[in-house]
RNA sequence: GCGGGCGUGAUGGAAUGGUAGACAUAUCGGACUUAAAAUCCGAAGGGCCUAUGCCCGUGUGGGUUCGAGUCCCACCGCCCGCACCA
C-alpha cells in the first residue's frame, strides 16, 4: 500500500482544486456569504513561520465556512510600500519597486504550495498605481466632504542628515545613520479629521459583540472621552489670560503652579525676547517625538516670571513655568500643578521647590503626602479640607461634578468633553508611498488634482544615494499643470502613510478590478468582513483607522452604510518565537548562528566545531537575530500539511509559539499515522458490524472539533482528533463501520490538513473532492451520556466518587453521597455541617 | 512613564467558580526485530521506605467562597501598544 507522500500528493491536490475552481469567489444568491481575511503581510522578502500560522488559521476558517455551505470570499495581496524598500535602496542600490515587487513573487511561490484556499484572481499590492489611484480619488472624496486638512505638526528631525525620521529610527534621542542628536521640528502636514468621529468611534464599540474585550478596552482608552473643566487664569501683569483644561477640577485648591507646553503661544513670545527661554525651550526640543520619549525624559521647568490669579482667591498668585512635559497638541496646551495628588507633579515641585498642598486626605489614614502622591480611585470617598463648594467627605467623581457646576454657576469656566485621539497625520516626506494628489498653485492656492488626471503616479528616475524625499529632489515630476486656472504650478511631494493604504484594502477586495475605489453591488453582497484575523499589535492604530475610513467611504458612496464597521469578528492570534543562539566575537559584541547550525545535546547547544552557544529563550523572529524560521525547510522535509498541523496544534490560537523542530517532527509522525490507519482501514475485509462506542466517538468529535473551530480553539480541536484517532484505530467495529469513521475523521482534518484529507477521503471511496463535501453533522441524541461520575469532596477537597443516572434526582444524589465510605468515615456518625449538590458536577460534604 | 495582556509538570498546553495536569512532545520500560529504525503496548507533578491512604502543588503574598488556575487587591517577571515600523 502507498506510504504517506506528501511531497507528490500535495501539490496534485492543488492542480485538483484549481481545476475544480473551488476557490474562486462567487456571488451566489443561493448561498450565504462569508468573508474571511487575515491581515495581509509586509513583503519584506521571505515568508516565515508566523505568516503560516497566521494564514493557515484564516485557512481552517475558510474551509469550514464552504464546507458549511457559505459562499466565501478568502482572498489576499500585498501591503507593499514603506520604509524598508527605501532603507534597502539606500543600503544595496536598486529600486524600491523592483525590490518589492521581487519579495512578492518569492513570497507567493512561498505561500502557495501551503494549500491555502485562497482566490488569487483577487490579488493586488497596494503599489500598484491601479489600486493607489483610487485611493488617491477618494482623497479627494475626502477633501470634498471637509475630511482633509493642513496644519503645523511636529517631526524628529535629523540635523546632520537634513531629513524627518520615523519614531523607529530614532535611537536613544539619536538619528539612526547620523547618531546626531534628534530634534523635534514643525512642519506643514497634512491630516484626516478622524477628530470629527471620536465620539461616534467611541460608542460604536459597544456593538462589535465579537471583538475581543482587551481590544476593545484599549481602543475606548486611546479616545480617551473625558469630561473636564476648561476656564482661564488671569495674569497679574495684564497679558492675555491662560486658558487651561482639566480633569481634576475638584483639586484647584491644591494648585501649586500653572505649566504651559514649549510650544505655547506664550512660551513662543519670550523664546523670541528673552534668551534664556529660548535656551530652555531649545532643550524642551531635543528628543524624539514619541509620547513614551516625552513621558520618560527628565521633567525640566522653567520660571517664566509670569504670574496669575487663582481663579477662586484673587489675592493668590500663582507662578507660571514653562515645563517639558506638557503636550501642545492635547487640551489647551496649559495646566495647573496640584502635586499632592499627581505624582508628575510631585516629583516636579520638590525638584524646583515649589508648594504642595493637601486637597482631600484618605478615611483610613489621612496624613499629608510627603514623597509619594496620594491619588486614590475617583469613587473612592476621601475627606475634603476646606473645599470650597462646601464638601466634606465625597468622592472624586462628586467633587468632580460639584466644582464644574459651580464654576458655570459663577461664570468663571466651563463644563468641557475632551478627547485623546488626535487627528490622523498622513504626511509622510518619502518617496515609496502614495502620493498625496494635489497641487500648489500660485493663483489658486491648494487645489486636489483632476480625476482624470489619476493616479499620479511615481516617477521610476530616483536615486536614493542622499537622504531625504527624492520627489523633492526630482528635477521635473513635481511640475504640472493647475487644473483650476491651467497655469504653470507644483505637485505636492508628501506621500501618505501606509497605514492609509491599509485602511481601505479589505473593501478594495471585494471589486478588485473595478474602475472606482469599490463596486457597490460587490461591496453590499461581500461586506462586511465576516472573520478579521491578525496580530494583536494592530489592536489600536490599523482597527482604529480602518473603522475611520469605513464610515469616510460610506459618505462619499464607496461603501453602504451597513458597513460603516467593516469587522464583524475579529481575532488576534499570537506570535510564533523562537531561540536565539550567539557566541561573542572578539570584542564581546554577540554574533547570531542559524538553528541549523546549532546542535542541541547535554542541555546545551554547539556549533559544528564544538563551540557553546548561548541559548536566549523564545525571542521573536527577527531577521537579524538569525531566529527566522523559514518554512521552505519543514515544508520540504515533511510537507504543507504538517506545517499546518503543527502551527495549530498544541498552542492556543491568541498565545505566542515557540518553534520546535521536534514539534515539526511529531506532527509528521502523526500524519502518517493516520494515513497507515486509513491504508489499513481501506484494506480490512469482513462485515459491516456496526458499533455503539465508535458511533458515539464519532459523534462527539464532530461535535468538539466544530465547536473548537467555530471558537478558535483550534489546539482543543487538535487534541479532540488525536483523540478519535486513537479510538478509531483501536475499533474492533466492522469494515464499513470504521470506513465511515475514517471518512469523518477525514473530513474533520480537512480544514487543516486538507491535502492528506483529500488522500484518506479518496482512498475510502468519498465522493468527489472532501474540499466540497458537506460538513458532518452531530446527532444530538449520540451525544448524551446516561450516566455521570460526581466527585464527592469534603471540606473542598476530593475524597470519593459515585456514579449515577445523568438525571438522578439531588436528594437520591445527597442519600448515596452520604452513603459512600469514605463520607461515612470522616463523618464518624456526625451530620455534616453543610451538602452541596451541584447536579451532574460535584457534591461537597461539609463537617 | 501611561494603556492593555499573559504567567499551570522536563516541554507545548487542558480545565462554563466544581475531580488540576485532557491531548501531545521529550523521557523511561516492554513487545516486534539477527540488530537498528519504524510501529505497537505501558509508566510518569513533587513528597511521605509500602498505598485502593495522607501531605504539598497553577509566578509571590493576601482576600472572597462550601469550593479559586479561574473572581478581588498588592507585588514580581515577561509580552504588545504609545499616534512617522508594519
Amino acid at each position: 500500500m502507498a506510504r504517506y507522500e506528501p511531497q507528490t500528493s500535495e501539490s496534485n491536490w492543488q492542480t485538483a482544486w484549481d481545476d475544480a475552481g473551488v476557490f474562486t469567489a462567487k456571488r451566489d444568491p443561493a448561498k450565504p456569504k462569508y468573508y474571511v481575511l487575515e491581515m495581509f503581510p509586509y513583503p519584506s522578502g521571505k515568508l516565515h513561520i508566523g505568516h503560516v500560522r497566521n494564514y493557515t488559521m484564516g485557512d481552517v476558517i475558510a474551509r469550514y465556512k464552504s464546507s458549511s455551505g457559505f459562499s466565501v470570499l478568502h482572498p489576499m495581496g500585498w501591503d507593499a510600500f514603506g520604509m524598508p524598500a527605501e532603507n534597502a535602496a539606500m543600503a544595496s542600490g536598486g529600486h524600491p519597486a523592483d525590490w518589492t515587487y521581487g519579495n512578492i513573487a518569492t513570497m507567493r511561490d512561498q505561500m502557495k504550495p501551503l494549500g491555502l484556499s485562497i482566490d488569487w484572481s483577487r490579488e493586488f499590492a497596494t503599489c500598484d498605481p491601479e489600486y493607489y489611484g483610487q485611493q488617491q480619488s477618494m482623497f479627494i472624496d475626502f477633501m470634498e466632504k471637509g475630511l482633509v486638512y493642513r496644519k503645523n505638526a511636529t517631526v524628529n528631525w535629523d540635523p546632520v542628515d537634513m531629513t524627518v525620521l520615523a519614531n523607529e529610527q530614532v535611537i536613544d534621542g539619536c538619528g539612526w545613520r547620523s547618531g546626531a542628536p534628534v530634534e523635534r521640528r514643525d512642519l506643514t502636514q497634512w491630516f484626516f479629521k478622524i477628530s470629527d468621529y471620536s465620539d461616534e468611534l467611541l460608542t460604536a464599540i459597544d456593538g462589535l459583540d465579537n471583538w475581543p474585550d482587551k481590544v476593545k478596552l484599549m481602543q475606548r482608552n486611546w479616545i480617551g472621552k473625558s469630561r473636564g473643566l476648561q476656564f482661564a487664569f488671569e495674569r497679574t501683569d495684564g497679558g492675555e489670560a491662560i486658558e487651561v483644561y482639566t480633569t481634576r477640577p475638584d483639586t484647584l485648591m491644591g494648585a501649586s503652579f500653572v505649566g504651559i507646553s514649549a510650544d505655547h503661544p506664550i512660551a513662543k513670545a519670550l523664546e523670541a525676547e528673552n534668551a534664556e527661554v529660548a535656551a530652555f525651550v531649545a532643550e524642551c526640543r531635543k528628543g524624539g517625538t514619541t509620547e513614551e520619549a516625552l513621558e520618560k525624559a527628565e521633567k525640566l521647568g522653567f520660571d517664566t516670571g509670569i504670574k496669575v490669579r487663582h481663579p477662586l482667591n484673587p489675592e493668590w498668585e500663582l507662578p507660571v513655568w514653562i515645563a517639558n512635559f506638557i503636550l501642545m497638541d492635547y487640551g489647551t496646551g496649559a495646566i495647573f500643578a496640584c502635586p499632592a495628588h499627581d505624582q508628575r507633579d510631585l516629583d516636579f515641585c520638590r525638584k524646583y521647590d515649589l508648594p504642595v498642598i493637601d486637597t482631600f486626605l484618605s478615611l483610613d489614614d489621612p496624613k499629608p503626602v510627603e514623597t509619594e502622591a496620594f491619588v486614590p480611585p475617583k469613587t473612592e470617598k476621601v475627606k475634603w479640607i476646606n473645599h470650597f463648594a462646601g464638601l466634606d467627605e465625597a468622592t472624586g467623581d462628586a467633587a468632580i461634578n460639584a466644582t464644574i457646576d459651580l464654576a458655570e454657576r459663577d461664570g468663571w469656566g466651563k463644563g468641557q468633553t475632551q478627547f485623546r485621539l488626535r487627528d490622523w497625520g498622513l504626511s509622510r516626506q518619502r518617496y515609496w508611498g502614495c502620493p498625496i494628489p494635489v497641487i500648489h498653485c500660485d493663483t489658486c492656492g491648494v487645489v486636489p488634482e483632476a480625476k482624470e488626471n489619476l493616479p499620479v503616479e511615481l516617477p521610476k528616475d530616483v536615486s536614493f544615494d542622499v537622504p531625504g524625499n527624492p520627489l523633492d529632489r526630482h528635477p521635473t515630476w513635481r511640475d504640472c499643470i493647475c487644473p483650476q486656472c491651467g497655469g504653470a504650478a507644483k505637485r505636492e511631494t508628501d506621500t501618505m502613510d501606509t497605514f492609509v493604504d491599509s485602511s481601505w484594502y479589505f473593501a478594495r477586495f471585494t471589486a478588485p478590478r473595478a474602475e472606482t475605489p469599490t463596486d457597490l453591488a460587490d461591496a453590499e453582497y461581500w461586506m462586511n468582513v465576516d472573520q478579521y484575523i491578525g496580530g494583536i499589535e494592530h489592536a489600536i492604530l490599523h482597527l482604529l483607522y480602518s473603522r475611520f475610513f469605513a464610515r469616510a467611504m460610506h459618505i462619499c458612496g464607496h461603501l453602504p452604510a451597513s458597513a460603516v464597521e467593516p469587522f464583524d469578528a475579529l481575532f488576534t492570534q499570537g506570535m510564533v518565537t523562537h531561540a536565539i543562539y550567539q557566541t561573542r566575537n572578539a570584542e564581546g559584541r554577540p554574533v547570531y548562528h542559524y538553528p541549523d547550525e546549532v546542535e542541541l545535546r547535554d542541555g546545551g547547544g554547539f556549533l559544528k566545531d564544538g563551540t557553546e552557544v548561548e541559548i536566549i529563550p523564545s525571542a521573536k523572529m527577527s531577521k537579524s537575530k538569525n531566529n527566522v524560521v523559514d518554512p521552505q525547510d519543514i515544508i520540504s522535509a515533511y510537507g504543507a500539511d504538517t506545517a499546518r498541523w503543527f502551527v495549530l496544534s498544541d498552542s492556543p490560537p491568541e498565545r505566542d509559539v515557540e518553534w520546535t523542530a521536534a514539534g515539526a517532527e511529531a506532527a509528521n509522525k502523526h500524519l502518517a499515522r493516520v494515513h497507515r490507519i486509513a491504508t489499513d482501514i481501506a484494506a480490512q475485509t469482513g462485515d459491516g458490524k456496526g458499533d455503539e462506542d465508535l458511533l458515539r466517538a464519532t459523534h462527539k468529535a464532530i461535535h468538539d472539533v466544530t465547536m473548537g473551530i467555530e471558537s478558535f480553539g483550534f489546539n482543543t480541536a487538535v487534541a479532540k482528533l488525536y483523540a478519535f484517532t486513537n479510538v478509531v484505530q483501536k475499533s474492533k467495529a466492522g469494515a464499513e463501520a470504521r470506513r465511515e469513521a475514517m471518512r469523518v475523521l477525514a473530513q474533520l482534518m480537512s480544514p487543516m490538513t486538507p491535502h492528506l484529507a483529500e488522500d484518506v477521503w479518496a482512498m475510502l471511496g468519498g465522493e468527489g473532492l472532501i474540499a466540497q463535501a458537506p460538513w458532518p453533522k452531530a446527532d444530538p441524541a449520540m451525544l448524551v451520556e446516561d450516566s455521570v461520575t460526581m466527585p464527592i469532596q469534603i471540606n473542598g477537597k476530593r475524597r470519593s466518587e459515585i456514579s449515577v443516572p445523568k438525571d438522578m434526582a439531588k436528594e437520591e444524589v445527597e442519600k448515596l453521597a452520604l452513603a459512600d465510605d469514605a463520607v461515612v468515615k470522616a463523618l464518624a456518625g456526625n451530620a455534616p455541617k453543610k451538602l452541596i449538590v451541584v447536579p451532574g458536577r460535584i457534591v461537597n460534604v461539609v463537617i
